[in-house]
DNA sequence: GTAAAAGTGTAGCCATGGCTACAGTTCACA
DNA sequence: TGTGAACTGTAGCCATGGCTACACTTTTAC
């Protein structure tokens, strides 16, 4: 019985590892829809400022972004979402209100629910989303 | 009201990517007290076959843990916690418990929530932990 | 219409956390 | 007791995601 729980263990942990590559583009993504649906454009020193990173590492990622299929955009011409990017932001802009309003409904301050749900949004895995929605719709607070 | 908002996200994204760095290290010192407490010991190829790596990367990262007074240890001889290491490693586990008992009170299959919560455990400031308790306490599962 | 300010982009550096390859040490058992 | 297997440790590589410094474009404001 040992050997197979280290292999779920270490998978557990692998899972995790890769979840972090992503979750810096989820946070851009995101970042970015919401720049363009409330001012109209998304411009990368925004993102910096917003991201409180500096000009540069910002153009580095949404350059990323770009090669993955996520943004577009011309230089000097602000950053657009691909279909792919718009819907990965619907999805990770869903799973950040669930987050937040799970932490909320259970009496966690507005605060520390908003910083908390910035790191914890990134790990949490449809079933765990389902329950919470389940939880949420029990209390009607969705 | 653009400035002000735009600073607390940038602080609040400061944060969660610098509880990422620890995240490593709070991983790395729960299973080595797991290891001790349940083997009597704990080598560096253990540590890396539980967590899916190299026993390079453990050893890397074990120096580390060293360097930062979480662990000691002399070549060939294993791994042990110091005191600070012992109180973070305890401080670790019970949250870890938390979070997941937290998940499955909310219906979230016992597989995802150990999954889960490998990730969220690391995002989860002292307000939330107490909100889980309370919620915890209040369906007397606890 | 031009000069200064603001924004954009590129280059090159650093630390972290992975890896493989290789060398050295310990230990088990024949 | 000596040797091969297992473990430990070191060196050096890679990618990511930060940064500063510098060059270039665009916008703004006179």
């Amino acid at each position: 019985m040992e050997l197979p729980a280290e292999l779920t263990q270490a998978r557990r942990f692998s899972k995790t590892r890769s979840a972090q590559s992503g979750a810096l583009l989820e946070d851009y993504v995101e970042l970015i829809a919401d720049l363009l649906s409330t001012g109209g454009e998304a411009r990368p020193t925004d993102v910096a400022r917003r991201l409180g990173v500096s000009h540069a590492t910002a153009i580095k990622t949404i350059s990323r972004l770009k090669r993955e299929g996520l943004a577009t955009g011309l230089p000097y011409r602000g950053v657009f979402l691909t279909q792919d990017g718009q819907k990965l932001a619907a999805r990770v802009r869903a799973r950040h209100r669930l987050v937040v309003d799970m932490l909320l409904a259970l009496g966690v301050p507005a605060e520390a629910a908003e910083a908390d749900a910035e790191g914890i949004e990134h790990y949490v895995s449809e079933a765990t989303l389902k329950a919470f929605a389940q939880f949420l719709e029990s209390r009607g607070q969705s």
